[in-house]
DNA sequence: TCTTTTAATGAAAAGTGATTCATTAATCAG
DNA sequence: CTGATTAATGAATCACTTTTCATTAAAAGA
């Protein structure tokens, strides 16, 4: 019998990526993808159910990923404040190695979102309330403020670290990773006020 | 002759915005827009050239509404500290006043960035420069921290924003938008270390 | 070598939804 | 009341993509 050679899905998984990073999930036609990994395009319906399925499995993954390292930091570390520093850091290290994948993680989450899967939805989830958590810990611990809301923080915090993920992935990447993280560190420990 | 009843370009956008927000900008049909507007799908062609011109439009008077706003807050206030409090509050109290079109303006941001218009675009930068000169000006008067980099504050800080308004708007609604705000000031200004 | 089995192809089918435009409706001026 | 003018309609068209599947290609075992 004939056996498949290379990694088919793999090589859709990382021309999806490309092509959706580029124009976006609806404008990125599967034909456009099979070309990008040297397919045939009915190939492509070998390896996927349709074309939502490919972006899916994509965050499955990057949820997935993001999990695992959080997680690893969460059970390393017991300080909320190294916590804080090293999650950032390998959150940061991890798309620093992809920008395009920073890219289409960072526009298409809304997407994903509203048709999301349980397997991505518990990583997803589960990976927030860890750094929920953190804060907690520090407010707990008296390292962090009181005040501020654990459920706000994380949306912001994410949030800003998303737009700012955008901005250096698809166009300008005038500064570089390392300014920024250590920018959001400072700016989130200590705020703007002198 | 006969006449125009009402306005048909204002239910449209307002039906546009309802619609994009509940289903996303590449699932809103013609159809049902056209539905919720009470009116002919046919019509919405005699008002706009076509469905990508309602989003670009839609985005065109939030942009000139929120740098009308941050303008005049700017030549108002003196104190950068006070153009910081006064701007945030009224960001907030905008979305506040439209949660469906808060919706719209966090999801469909990027595809509008790809396919933007100078008008837009205008509006757009000259907002997030204000917002840079303010934290600049701040930092010359020995009021904000020296090593925040403006840039990178300004995209952080409207990302994380963003991230919340879409939160807020979308699903949850558990935590007032006021207390959001205050969060954030506070976060913003004087970290959350303790 | 020949058969079997699975992989891959890509032309064509099926589906979809945006957009057009011939037609109808409403209003006004004379 | 009638003709002229503009507004609105919505069925039909058109453009375009996803997805299918009959066909071909390649590999392995006999």
């Amino acid at each position: 019998m004939r056996t498949k050679e290379g990694n088919k899905e793999q090589d859709i998984l990382k021309a999806s990526i490309r092509i959706f990073s580029r124009t976006g999930y609806f404008d990125a036609k599967i034909h456009k993808i099979a070309d990008e990994a040297g397919i045939a395009s009915g190939t492509v319906y070998l390896y996927f159910k349709n074309k939502e399925q490919i972006l899916i499995r994509v965050f499955e993954l990057v949820w997935k990923n993001l999990f695992i390292i959080i997680e690893k930091i969460d059970l390393e570390e017991t300080e909320p404040v190294s916590k804080f520093h090293r999650m950032i850091d390998s959150v940061f290290d991890f798309f620093n190695a992809d920008p395009e994948l920073a890219t289409v993680f960072v526009n298409e989450q809304h997407h994903i979102l509203k048709n999301s899967n349980k397997l991505l939805m518990s990583n997803y989830k589960k990976t927030l309330m860890i750094c929920e958590n953190v804060l907690n810990e520090g407010i707990r611990c008296n390292v962090f403020n009181k005040e501020i809301d654990s459920a706000v923080f994380s949306s912001f915090f994410f949030g800003g670290i998303r737009y700012l993920l955008q901005q250096w992935a698809q166009e300008q990447k005038k500064f570089g990773l390392l300014k920024i993280r250590e920018n959001i560190k400072k700016l989130v420990l200590n705020g703007i006020a002198c």
